[in-house]
RNA sequence: GUGGCCAUCGUUCAAUGGUUAGGACCGUGGUUUGUGGAGCCGCAGAUGAGGGUUCAAUUCCCUCUGGCCACCCCA
């Protein structure tokens, strides 16, 4: 016994689980792609400077969680493993110059990211995600196009009951002074508040609005509100999504509380989440419109919004809503033998009936018949080809035992074709 | 990162400060040598790791590792 395991806070997925996540996986890819997304696979690793300037140095994500590789020498440029999508992602467009091509830039990926953070069931130290980034656009179109294709997603998988929540978290013309108020409204009870709101009072006072601390949330019901501060223009953005998504059939839930923690977020800031579930158990996903993104890493001023839905998250609502999901009746057909001498044989005929696109494994055991009858069974499979000692095929049907007389190999091939189309 | 609960074959449950830690499922072999998921009979398989207390530790204590929950954060 070695006593290796998994580490902590990545796991392996097999069986069930593991066709599950591929059938989500597939889901997301087929719904992205449908509307026009083109895949995009970047590195799995990135210049820390990226995520540092992309996310900010002061998040916990960057701060705390991030998986930083060891140099390879001195002068190496320091790599991390990548907490999210979009740095990436807009790294790319601006390398790339993908400003040239028609926009938006429509990019999908379903990957895996890292954080070091303390796991916990839906959350995972390594995890993957279904990311999707709408790049060169200021909307508010394209924020509806958005919006709704991640909720289609969701609720075309099974997930029905899905709430839409939407906030628009203005824009640098308007949070500033909204920035102000709250700081004048929270400052008077700043004793009160725990370490971490003192310091959000100072850094990041839009943060306080979602504070769990009694004496926070006693004072965010009081507070300024955000939708009454906005902008006329980021007004003007934030009806016409709303209009938009009404138009369509898309609920929303007003979530006047909801905000981004970062400078760069402007507008449209909204979350899919499962009701009835408790903390982040029900959070499947976010997504915002980063309009100042591009420019924190070098590249112009460039409009940009876009998704993440946890795929783990994901596959374990259904998974607890006992939706079945991936799984496929077995078209499997096994080659048996009777003599040893069948083996090759045996595996011969599985791969040409692979060719002709019937799926097939061979038993490449020793075992007696009534084993290999037995191991496909067990397997089930939907039909047995037995070689007989004189070459020729049995063709038998596991759903009702019936075994035609041997045969030679092209009468079985067409009656397997036969059965299969079934 | 903070706090709490937890850790026995692959899985799910037992038991115990002292001989071989038990059952069920799964796996595997046989069932007198060619026909399937059953039955019967076998076989294999565990006290997460490292320390400590003790004559003796799977059992008590500590640390580590891992899981779950809350906080935090987020997907």
């Amino acid at each position: 016994m070695s006593g290796f395991q998994a580490p902590r806070g990545m796991r392996d997925l097999f069986g069930a689980d593991a066709a599950a996540a591929a059938h989500v996986e597939s889901a997301a890819y087929a719904a992205a792609e449908a509307a026009g997304y083109q895949r995009i696979v970047s590195p799995i690793a990135e210049e820390s400077a990226l995520f540092e300037r992309g996310i900010g140095g002061s998040s916990d994500v960057v701060s705390k969680e991030l998986y930083r590789l060891a140099p390879h020498s001195e002068e190496s440029t320091p790599l991390s493993l990548r907490p999210e999508a979009t740095a990436g992602i807009l790294r790319a467009y601006i390398q790339h110059g993908m400003r040239s091509a028609p926009q938006p830039v429509r990019l999908v990926t379903v990957a895996p990211f890292f954080r070091h953070d303390r796991p916990q069931k839906g959350r995972y130290r390594q995890f993957t995600q279904f990311n999707v980034e709408a790049i060169g656009d200021a909307g508010p179109g394209i924020d509806i196009e958005v919006i709704e294709l991640g909720a289609s997603f969701l609720v075309g998988l099974g997930l029905r009951d899905v709430e839409v929540h939407f906030n628009s978290v203005g824009c640098a013309t308007c949070r500033p002074a909204y920035a102000a108020a709250l700081t004048a409204h929270f400052a008077p009870i700043e004793g009160e508040l725990g370490e971490v709101d003192r310091i959000r009072l100072r850094e990041n006072p839009l943060r306080l609005l979602d504070s769990k601390d009694p004496a926070a949330v006693r004072r965010s019901e009081s507070a300024p509100s955000l939708p009454g501060h906005l902008c006329a223009d980021c007004a003007a953005h934030a009806a016409a999504v709303r209009q938009g998504l009404a138009a369509i059939g898309v609920a929303l839930v007003d979530a006047p509380r909801l905000v981004r923690g970062l400078d760069y977020y402007a507008r449209s800031a909204w979350e899919y989440l499962l009701p009835g579930e408790q903390g982040q158990q029900g959070a499947l996903g976010g997504g915002g419109r980063y309009d100042g993104l591009a420019e924190l890493i070098g590249g112009s001023a460039t409009p940009a919004i876009g998704f993440a839905i946890g795929i783990d998250r994901v596959v374990h609502a259904l998974q607890d809503r006992g939706i079945t999901i991936g799984e496929v009746a077995s078209r499997l057909v096994v080659v048996c033998g009777i003599d040893e001498g069948s083996l090759a044989a045996r595996i011969g005929l599985a791969s040409t009936l692979r060719t002709a696109g019937i799926s097939a494994r061979a038993d490449v055991s020793t075992r007696k018949i009534g084993k290999q009858l037995e191991g496909a069974a067990r397997n089930t499979a939907v039909a047995v080809i037995i070689i007989e000692p004189d070459g020729r095929l049995s063709l038998r049907i596991m759903a009702d035992g019936k075994q035609a007389e041997p045969a030679d190999e092209a009468s079985v091939l067409r009656a397997v074709a036969a059965l299969l189309k079934r």
